[in-house]
DNA sequence: GAACAGGCAACTC
DNA sequence: GAGTTGCCTGTT
């Protein structure tokens, strides 16, 4: 096992909403699994800059993380671009660290089209029930999420112990589609999915395409908008970071620390 | 028991 | 094209 400083912080970035599968233990260490791979991350600040240790094998860092935690995004810059008035420096402050991770793009579709009009306990224990169900084993009990081709295979009598209601249908489709090889390269590509309207799309962009301008609204968001901006706002003031804001907004927000 | 929840699609005017 | 409603399920 080895060890990898990040310049993020693990709070931020694992509770801002943007991904389901990285768990807090007793002692406040994240582990989490993504691409077949199980890490753990841990808070080391000690100032300003956020800091933390990821602990995993050396080549699954080479291999998965470096790229799944962007390490090569200067988040400084981007954060400075759109803090373009007081309300975003403050949001940016609070979310010092958060980063956008690489996900992979099925995980991050299908989780999103579970979200819909879910909370986020139950969403992760959707998609648990899910993996452990379908997914392969990779260490005691954890469970990789399970492939498109695997959930393509099942009808919605499978997907039933999920309690995933109606979005089980949209889940086949889109574990269909995916494994039949559809690219989907954009938030357009995305939206000719059944189940798929707006606002995954745009948490699909961002979180599964890494398009950094996609730019989702929930009804935080729309709180968020209101509380701060005229009514004429267009996230397009963000470009080409309007997803970066997205995440700082949408964290603060939710925090109540306005 | 009814309303609601971090949405979508199909339908109405 | 803006507004309304049904949809599964768990929680309040």
């Amino acid at each position: 096992m080895s060890e990898f400083e990040l310049k993020m912080s693990p709070r931020a970035t694992f509770e801002c909403g943007q991904c389901f599968r990285w768990n807090a233990d007793e002692s406040g260490v994240y582990i989490g699994i993504a691409y077949g791979k199980i890490a753990r991350v841990r808070d080391v600040s000690d100032g300003d800059e956020p800091r933390a240790v990821l602990e995993c094998p050396a080549e699954d860092y080479e291999a998965v993380w470096r790229d799944y935690f962007d390490v090569a995004t200067d988040y400084g810059a981007i954060t400075r671009h759109v803090s373009i008035n007081p309300h975003m420096e403050r949001a940016a402050q609070f979310g010092a660290g958060i980063r956008i991770l690489r996900q992979e793009r099925w995980e991050a579709l299908c989780s999103f089209i579970i979200s819909q009009c879910n909370n986020i306990p139950r969403i992760k224990k959707i998609i648990e029930t899910m993996c452990t169900l379908f997914g392969e084993e990779i260490s005691d009990g954890r469970f990789a999420f399970p492939s498109a081709e695997r959930i393509a295979g099942l009808n919605e009598g499978d997907l039933a112990p999920l309690r995933s209601g109606y979005r089980a249908r949209y889940i086949l489709k889109a574990a269909i589609a995916t494994a039949a090889g559809a690219t989907f390269e954009s938030k357009a590509d995305l939206l000719r999915l059944e189940g798929v309207g707006e606002k995954v799309a745009s948490c699909v962009a961002l979180f599964g395409l890494h398009d950094l301008d996609a730019f989702p609204v929930d009804t935080w968001m729309k709180k968020a908008i209101a509380n701060h901006f005229d009514k004429d706002f267009d996230a397009s003031i963000f470009s080409p970071y309007a997803g970066l804001a997205q995440q700082y907004m949408f964290y603060f927000e939710r925090s109540g620390k306005d």
